[in-house]
DNA sequence: ATTTAATTGCAACATAGTTGCATTTAATCA
DNA sequence: TGATTAAATGCAACTATGTTGCAATTAAAT
């Protein structure tokens, strides 16, 4: 995974990793870093309407994925987001894709909890684990009153 | 939750339910009996191909659900899963809805891990979770050599 | 047997996501 | 700086999952 902590400017990264450096790939990038939520192409959509094609869109996130500096998870309405990792704790278990995703009811936003950490579980025998995705939901604290 | 621990047969459990017993209703009941495992309408629509209409189906495991003999569940492609649910564990946890869902990367099979249970989180403060579902993603018992 | 509300089938639609291909453009090179 | 080229984009068309309205059917009650 990319280290994000050094807080690169999204120009920079783009460069390093070898995309060029085009309009909708850095507002993408940059709004990624801005928001620290896990976005979905239909939000990006929106967000840049008529500025950039929805197919695009879908392979910028692609892109992005497969070169590691964002992750991809399903939220609970199967809908696949993408967030940037730039907390200590993703760094150090990047081999295991193990992500707590917190998914509001109230304003529908997924942020990817860094903090909280997935016990290990007893599978059952026979069973091997490879990905584990956790996704709650509730009210975040933006919403709780 | 309905008390799948007694096993009745589809009929009886449709009947106690206030649902008709029509042929389709019989068959998926008793499909989800019989498999134990989470399936999703496209599955079912190949499995009674011709039998039943596309929505029938979307519309049956809705019933199912509302009437809380079965759950659903996004799988990790972000299709929905409905799964019955008749270990002793489902029956305690039935307000939470906590459930460790093991999704095969070699079969595609979604199988509910009853015997594994979610130790407590501590969320941060201020996010109050109503729902978790936990995806693992591996090979299963059966894809396993 | 008649009635009626539940159930089904069909058509049409909505949304998320993918693929092929022609066009554009950022970055390289001469 | 201008020409070259591979990367990136836009468009059209397609697939899959899921939903809604409505007319036709049917299980079950009377």
């Amino acid at each position: 995974m990319f280290n994000f902590n050094e807080m690169k400017k999204a120009a920079q990264i783009l460069d390093e990793l070898g995309f060029r450096k085009t309009e909708i790939r850095l507002k993408v990038l940059d709004h990624l870093q801005k928001v620290n939520k896990a976005v979905s192409q239909p939000e990006l959509e929106i967000k840049f309407n008529k500025f950039a094609d929805r197919v695009t869109l879908y392979r910028i996130l692609s892109a992005f994925e497969a070169k590691g500096i964002i992750h991809k998870i399903m939220d609970a309405h199967g809908v696949a987001r993408y967030a940037l990792c730039n907390h200590k704790h993703c760094m150090e278990h990047q081999h295991h894709d193990e992500h707590v995703h917190f998914n509001c009811t109230e304003c529908g936003d997924v942020v990817c909890l860094d903090t909280v950490k997935i016990p290990a579980l007893k599978l059952p025998k026979a069973f091997s684990s490879a990905k584990i995705n956790l996704n709650i939901e509730g009210i975040c604290n933006h919403c709780q009153k």
